[in-house]
DNA sequence: AAATACTATGTCCGTAACGGATATAATGTC
DNA sequence: GACATTATATCCGTTACGGACATAGTATTT
């Protein structure tokens, strides 16, 4: 038994990419659009279409959530709530095996993480 | 020239893993749908219209083509192009990237992989 | 102080992907 | 001979994606 399939099916990039910069903390829209460039976020763009809309969506399926900081009148703040860390978690195991059979199949390098 | 950036936006889960099945070697349809579900493989469910749509496109951008072979006659076989080695190789090293990141934040094991 | 760039959020909407349902047929099994 | 499995294929509704556009405040530049 053990690792049941968390029935979460896999995350798309721009949801990953919110999640992962999020967990480094709450963050506003504009703050996540900078960082999903960033390879470590997932090296994607992130246009305001595709970022609002994602947001919506994940706060509808409760992976985030307004933190209500007031830093800025502009800045709407967001959060990971517990179902958005554990989506986060699924999908990084999920990758990290993925990554390890590629690293397997000599399609990476072996050995320069950590 | 060499490595240039292939500009390949993020690839699909099912597009994922279909070349991930693939870089193995020579793969048909149902073999993909089989492999798709192990953990290694991303552990996702690749129903026929995903499969087979996701192949005909996958097709018509060259990222795979049919190999040819003829094992059994219901059989379609397909393989890697290298175009399509180069994205799954891009994706293997961008997913890399924020799985190191995942782990930096304690999402996931340290020291496991390899 | 006017102009410009950047920050920050938001909506619109066409294109494309996803994926379950269904169909077909051959082979293998009981 | 009936049923499950293998294997491929298409249909089609739902959803996500993402560029373009809109709005407005702030910061910078000249």
């Amino acid at each position: 038994m053990a690792t049941e399939q968390p029935a979460t099916p896999p995350l798309s990039p721009a949801v990953f990419a919110i999640l992962l910069s999020l967990a480094e903390g709450e963050k506003h829209g504009y703050a996540m659009m900078k960082d999903a460039v960033k390879p470590e976020f997932g090296g994607i763009t992130l246009g305001p279409g595709t970022l609002y809309g994602t947001i919506d969506r994940m706060m509808r399926d409760q992976l985030v959530e307004e933190s209500g900081k007031t830093d800025n009148e502009r800045r709407r703040y967001y959060r990971l709530t517990e179902l958005g860390l554990g989506a986060l978690t699924a999908e990084m195991v999920r990758l990290n095996a993925a990554v390890t059979q590629g690293r397997k199949l000599g399609l990476i390098e072996t050995g320069g993480e950590v």
